[in-house]
DNA sequence: TCCATTTGACCTTT
DNA sequence: AAAGGTCAAATGGA
């Protein structure tokens, strides 16, 4: 069905669509008797979906790129690192991707849906941090031999702000919330169930800003 | 019963 | 040795 467009631009235009939907939605609310808890909300709104496009958009780069860039926060890695030992380790630090950043309008949720199924692995305290780091993998690790992770970190600034480093790229081709038929059972159905809730959601909050 | 999360133990890297 | 990263048993929810 949407075999020419990937997953990712998939997503992505939804986002982009929801950005604009949150605009449009802004604009009508520009009127000075509507609540300014209104506008701020949508204002954050459509902040999370351009920050989700990006973020989308900065995945796509590294399926790209064959050597993924790497920049950590804490670590200068000012050494040759990039020249010697680049595919030998079986894991560094340095094979996580650069850091993207992630508003969480939705805190009550924790950290924003990426639209990838993550499988958590792990989680821990890090040294200075306020907040533990949690370690998630591709659901389809084993399934399909997926190997893309990520990290999720609160930020200790800004502790609405999630801080995710993405590693690998998905290998996997069943995508939750695209076509599923009806055979699939157990967790893909299941993942394809989870994206559609979420997206109907979405919806309803986009209605219940338009009719209040 | 199946699957995801939690969490302490263990392994790897620095 | 210490910190970061991963494993896997225990646990809990659907």
């Amino acid at each position: 069905m949407e075999k020419t467009m990937g997953w990712e631009q998939n997503t992505l235009l939804n986002e982009l669509a929801q950005g604009r939907d949150f605009t449009n939605m802004l604009r009508k609310h520009l009127h000075p008797s509507s609540s300014p808890e209104t506008r701020q909300v949508l204002l954050d709104k459509i902040l999370c979906s351009y920050d989700k496009a990006l973020s989308l958009l900065n995945c796509s780069r590294f399926m790209v790129e064959t050597k993924p860039r790497v920049r950590t926060l804490g670590s200068p890695e000012n050494d040759a690192s990039d020249n010697k030992d680049m595919f030998k380790k079986r894991k560094t630090s340095s094979g996580w991707s650069e850091q993207i950043r992630v508003c969480s309008a939705m805190s009550l949720e924790g950290p924003l849906d990426d639209g990838y199924c993550w499988r958590k692995y792990g989680q821990k305290d890090i040294l200075g941090s306020n907040f533990p780091r949690a370690y998630y993998r591709c659901t389809h690790r084993y399934s399909q031999g997926c190997l893309a992770g990520k990290q999720v970190q609160r930020s200790d600034e800004d502790p609405t702000i999630f801080e995710v480093k993405y590693r690998g790229r998905h290998a996997c081709n069943q995508v939750p919330h695209l076509v599923a038929t009806p055979k699939e059972k157990g967790n893909h159905y299941r993942e394809k169930q989870q994206v559609e809730e979420k997206q109907k959601q979405s919806k309803e909050m986009l209605l219940s800003f338009e009719t209040g």
